[in-house]
DNA sequence: GCGACAG
DNA sequence: ATCTTGTCGC
């Protein structure tokens, strides 16, 4: 693996400024997602992408990471960062307008393109059924899944304690995503469809990247990955500006 | 109106 | 997300 590539992580001088603008873009991206469609395959050559950001708010500075795994090993194969200014503030249901410049350029700068990205966070279990993972799915025509940490504002009951075991997230009667127990003793993660591939399909892929902690390692490797490059960014001598 | 609220 | 030391345990 060569060393990671860093780029400007630049907001598109279209991208919203206002709740409602934010609100406005995704009701126009939500119907193009689709709910459905396979499982990569664990073979050799498959390429799976774990996307991460992390924030300097006092400085305003954003730093993004993409790690590709190859499926079938899980061993790191590329990495890329990008820096910038954070795009849009924290509002929840509204996190991909923060999020997503710099994770898309942090993407882009990788010389490959990955069979499906996992994200820190969720994607059709979003109060309008559109959060940062199937965002990014529907504006990059890559197949994603969000695998995020807490429940949000939804309903599920704990799984049975072994690993694999699941229940379903609720919004109401529907089912959303899924409580999925990665390892005994531990919480379980919360996994929703981002684009292009089912349910059943996300859960799976999430335990193949789950076999050691609660945290795909997808998410892992890019969550320190971005930590690093925000401390080197806002170091003395480093990109911060 | 008040609280809750992915990262 | 981020602020933050030591500490219990495999």
């Amino acid at each position: 693996m060569t060393a990671p590539v860093t780029v400007p992580a630049v907001v598109p001088a279209d991208w919203p400024t206002t709740e409602a603008e934010a609100l406005a873009e995704q009701r126009r991206l939500r119907p193009l997602v689709a709910a459905r469609g396979p499982a990569p395959e664990p073979v050799a050559g498959t390429l799976v992408a774990g996307v991460d950001v992390a924030y300097d708010d006092e400085r305003d500075v954003v730093a993004a990471a993409a790690v590709l795994l190859d499926y079938a090993t899980l061993e790191v194969v590329e990495e890329a960062t990008a820096v910038g200014r954070v795009a849009f503030p924290y509002l929840p249901g509204l996190l991909a307008f923060r999020e997503l410049p710099a994770v898309t350029a942090a993407l882009d700068a990788l010389t490959r393109s990955p069979d499906l990205v996992v994200c820190d966070g969720y994607g059709l279990a979003h109060p309008r059924r559109l959060g940062l993972a199937s965002h990014l799915g529907v504006t990059t025509g890559l197949r994603t899944i969000g695998v995020a940490k807490n429940p949000f504002t939804f309903a599920y009951a704990l799984p049975g304690g072994r690993r694999g075991d699941w229940t379903p997230l609720l919004d109401g009667g529907e089912e959303i995503g899924r409580a999925v127990r990665t390892r005994e003793g531990v919480k379980p993660v919360f996994v929703s469809v981002g684009h292009g591939i089912g349910l059943t399909e996300a859960v799976t892929v999430t335990l193949a990247l789950t076999p050691a902690f609660r945290i795909p390692e997808t998410t892992r490797r890019a969550d320190s990955l971005c930590r690093r490059a925000l401390a080197e960014a806002v170091a003395p001598g480093g990109t911060g500006r």
